[in-house]
DNA sequence: AACTCATTTGAATGATTGTTCAATTATTCA
DNA sequence: TGAATAATTGAACAATCATTCAAATGAGTT
């Protein structure tokens, strides 16, 4: 468990104020789960798969076909998708019907459109 | 370019559906970048850093306290979001000093927050 | 000028991750 | 029961990424 308290003697270290910020900085597992939150939308075919499934259900064999993709990759995010809480499934004989477990979930993914534009210049 | 048609033909595979969802899938462009956006504050470090940064500007050897880690992974980090046009720096002296360049950069992690407890249980 | 301070840089490393491929499971239908 | 369908699984691969380390930069100081 390196310290490094060898960085905090900068000439304009203002102790007052560092000590002020690490009080109110964010728990450590809050942070760790919101990363993780974010690392899950963080990718182009998992939001493509949320965004499919915005007002449907839909199963492995239609996502495949949506996003033009083997069922075995949308098979495996599903997985993750599904580990994180935000996608459920439903057997309906030989299908499986995926579907938004959690309206925040498609939220999250409009705040960001809105956001992006902005931010990201 | 690979066409994966040979899923098109579950017996459940609703044409028309699809076909919709297809029409209103978001742009690639747009994806991308909302994928982009999501993967950036996908990392607890740029959290915390931003974070730190909500209402001080704050220069190297402060963060790397803060955040107990070595100024050069700091110093690694910042330079990903200020590409990702997050934060502008200003040199004073000798020290460079940090500081948000967006206001929604900051909601979007606050919305994030509202919404991780209910999203990931 | 030489020296220190604050930060940046680039290469290297280990870890994580998305997709593919082949094999396997679970269900329906003949 | 056996064949076909729909989806899952695990290993393997390449690609990406966060941090470390050592060296380099740029600004102030003496």
């Amino acid at each position: 468990m390196t310290n490094y308290d060898h960085f905090d003697n900068c000439d304009n270290f203002d102790k007052k104020l560092v000590e002020n910020i690490k009080e109110k900085m964010l728990e450590d597992t809050i942070i760790f789960d919101l990363a993780d939150l974010f690392k899950i939308i963080g990718d182009s075919t998992r939001i493509k798969i949320l965004w499919a499934l915005k007002d449907n259900e839909l199963c492995v064999c239609e996502l495949s076909n949506i996003l033009n993709m083997s069922m075995s990759a949308i098979s495996h995010q599903l997985k993750t998708l599904k580990n994180s809480n935000m996608v459920t499934s439903r057997r309906d004989g030989k299908s499986i019907f995926y579907s938004l477990c959690d309206k925040h979930v498609h939220d999250l993914i409009e705040i960001g459109l809105e956001h992006s534009e902005e931010v990201l210049r």
